[in-house]
DNA sequence: GGATAGCGGATAGTGATACTATCCAGTTAT
DNA sequence: ATAACTGGATAGTATCACTATCCGCTATCC
């Protein structure tokens, strides 16, 4: 396959496979003579991935070149590629954190995780993001929002297991780290926009019930 | 309050704070002369609810703006609020919809809530989000992936009853808005944290248990 | 075998976004 | 009086994700 035959299977214009492939999240293909070279399958597969990364999971070129690094490294132990992910999607960390009102809600964000048991690393990013959502509602005189927690945490803990669970259920090792990254960043994607319909429903039903 | 107060109290500098005056953010202070205005309290509350949809829950100026304008349509009934906070939250859509692949996957979404039996907006931003991810699961080879839609679909259903709920109880209509915008935005944030948390417990104790 | 379409690689340009800086004449505080 | 600050206007900046153009070379079609 030539990169136009790429470009078109894929819907993504040549100038921008030329550009991922500067960016290194597209690897060159096997080079047929000084300026001419061959593509398969997997760049075709690859750069589906890259879209859906981008476009679906709001991942950033810098983001999906972190998550596919881990990817393409066959060392990495299962876990340590989910850290990456989630810290690929964490993107660039807020400025203002270190207050004492954000220390207070990133004690409370790892009270939370620590009352249920979680075993998580200490400076997961999703720590920290925890924490800026709780220091912004306390800071909006939203913390009645913060009852919400319970019901999150136990709610994602059920669907944490199910997922991993599916994933696992794969076999070889290729095939799960692929599901483990579209499984965290896809999955994502279908939980808000479910919430998203979810709430529309819920609060339509009970504002002015069927009739 | 002065200007400059205004931007010590909120930890926004200066040049930002004009900003958001100039881009219809933040209401103008009651001017008290030519070159001289009075700012307060409700602008100082505005303004870090403008940080934290910002910051937290990822919306862009414009979609900031969008929300707020909801907000202060005192005439707008409740779930049509909502319906504005997920337009504003979706940002632009995505370019490639139409595929007949991803009108299957559109189809598939509608079935989904139909079947749970949501009665939501035909033109949902949600729908053709949750279309998206759908689309791109299938197209990745990662359908299995999809096993988990019940899944999410009964916990967001579940959980939004109880957030409905909590800002239904607080009884006076600003409140509630305050309360639907923070709840849908910075709860999401909230529940994609605690998501991350709960997958990295669950991985870490399913691929190596404690000892 | 000669035109021409396409190639890989390099460099530069574009448009959007979210600020940030500077300037100004006028006002307030010391 | 004079220094600091004000609201308002305009212009500049950094980053991001592409997009366009140019180059000398090659593959392919007639």
């Amino acid at each position: 396959m030539k990169i136009s035959e790429l470009s078109r299977h894929s819907g993504v214009s040549l100038p921008t496979v030329k550009y991922y492939l500067r960016e290194g999240l597209l690897p060159a293909g096997r080079s047929t003579g000084r300026n001419q070279a061959e593509y398969d399958v997997t760049h075709l597969r690859r750069l589906r991935l890259i879209r859906a990364l981008i476009d679906v999971g709001n991942l950033s070129v810098a983001g999906v070149r972190q998550v596919l690094l881990a990817v393409d490294d066959g060392e990495l132990p299962g876990h340590h590629l989910l850290g990456t992910a989630h810290e690929a999607i964490a993107g660039v960390p807020r400025a203002d954190r270190g207050g004492p009102a954000w220390q207070a809600a990133r004690e409370e964000a790892a009270r939370i995780v620590a009352d249920r048991g979680w075993r998580v690393h200490e400076h997961a990013p999703a720590l920290d993001q925890l924490a800026d959502a709780i220091a912004a509602l306390r800071e909006l005189g939203q913390q009645d929002m913060l009852a919400m927690v319970d019901g999150y945490a136990e709610a994602t803990e059920r669907l944490a297991v199910q997922e991993v669970g599916l994933v696992l259920a794969r076999g070889d090792r290729a095939s799960m780290v692929e599901g483990l990254v579209t499984g965290t960043v896809l999955g994502e994607a279908v939980l808000t926009a479910l919430r998203r319909l979810a709430q529309e429903h819920t609060s339509a039903g009970l504002t002015e019930p069927p009739g």
